[in-house]
DNA sequence: GATAGGATATGAGCATTGCTCATATTCTGA
DNA sequence: TCAGAATATGAGCAATGCTCATATCCTATC
């Protein structure tokens, strides 16, 4: 008796081997945010991913191992931005001050989200419909807990919970802007905000350390 | 030609008239917390939560105009307790320091989520993949908002946009702690880093006035 | 108490959707 | 050239959201 072929339990099932095949998951993928654009959530099935991707639902099936690894991969790909876009600011300006480098972070954040809007709001809907929430976004949080709170001229490291507060509260008002749809999504005020935000907590935090 | 009896474009689709109606509806309603706490948000399913509710398919339809009715539903019965508890821990102290009220707040929001935690969990989940985040959750966002913002005793009124981000920030950090299921989420600790948020950042607005 | 008509409850079954699997096609290395 | 691996196909099954024709229950009126 010969044994199956095992599958590795993951979100893609087959690993693309040729080059005709990268291209096909690219199409689904691109298919995905062009169905989730065009209908929200709601629209979103898989049929109509793979006919917008112009290959069979069987094939979509091959690379994917449910509609969640779908909603999953999308989702990576958005962080994967995000996190490239806060990385690039936070390189530019080492040396400059706190400020400085806190309205980087934010600015880098709220301009990941420019275009497809309704692609962006159904993907974090979707995202968070799911667990996936806790690997999807946290890296993101984390990368910007880090990054925000390195040691840097007086001002204190932060512990575990508070490295939770500052990400998860700045990381929450901007998705909720994206998710209620606020005029001021992109306005300089809001940015102000959410600067004061975080410099005025990290703030309070160095001065309860002295 | 008669016309067809218009039926109102809303969640509820028939209102209840007779006693027996009103409990059908409640035992819907349990039933739908009882299957998401049971199989979250996965095992959620309309014939399930009927079957549990011990009535018809048919019958729960009767009442939901969908499944997404029925998260609805749920949803504003949490937004609901939450305000309540909300509105009870501002009553109580009404002139005490600002830092005892923002305390009473803080606790007032995380001790709403207490018991049926997977079932919470999968309603915040459920309702934030909807649409139906803008209208559900939004008020109870509003209300803390308006209360914590008070102008009270030195403390400045706060702008639209403060508003926004002064209870979003605080909705979403504990939210996220929620359903990133922390083990810190009822701590002193985490309740301690809620307060210094938003005092920190009301200080924050009030300094920059002056 | 009888009963007409409105309110409530039922569940078989239809339409849609997620997903599988047997088969066909294409590519690559020897 | 061609065998076998990689890739692609799509009919169709199972599960799920939801409808509608019908049945049962309740209440108001006499």
């Amino acid at each position: 008796m010969i044994a199956k072929s095992r599958q590795p339990v993951e979100t893609k099932r087959r690993i693309p081997r040729q080059a005709r095949a990268e291209e096909t998951v690219s199409a689904i993928l691109e298919g995905a945010a062009q169905v989730l654009e065009a209908g929200g959530v709601a629209g979103f099935t898989t049929n109509a991913v793979a006919e917008r991707a112009g290959v069979s639902i069987g094939t979509l099936y091959q690379y994917f191992s449910d509609k969640g690894a779908l909603l999953h991969a999308l989702g990576e790909r958005e962080m994967q931005l995000t996190i490239t876009s806060v990385a690039k600011a936070l390189r530019n300006d080492d040396e400059a001050p706190i400020e400085e480098r806190v309205r980087a972070v934010v600015r880098a954040i709220v301009n990941a989200f420019h275009g497809r809007l309704r692609a962006r709001k159904a993907v974090v809907q979707a995202v968070l419909a799911q667990g996936l929430a806790i690997e999807s976004v946290a890296p993101v949080a984390a990368f910007i807990a880090a990054a925000g709170a390195t040691a840097h001229r007086g001002i204190a490291r932060l512990t575990p919970e508070q490295q939770f507060v500052v990400s998860r509260a700045l990381m929450g008002t901007i998705r909720a802007a994206l998710l209620e749809e606020a005029s001021f999504f992109k306005s300089r005020a809001f940015e102000d905000e959410l600067v004061r935000l975080v410099l005025s907590y990290i703030g309070a935090v160095s001065a309860a350390r002295a």
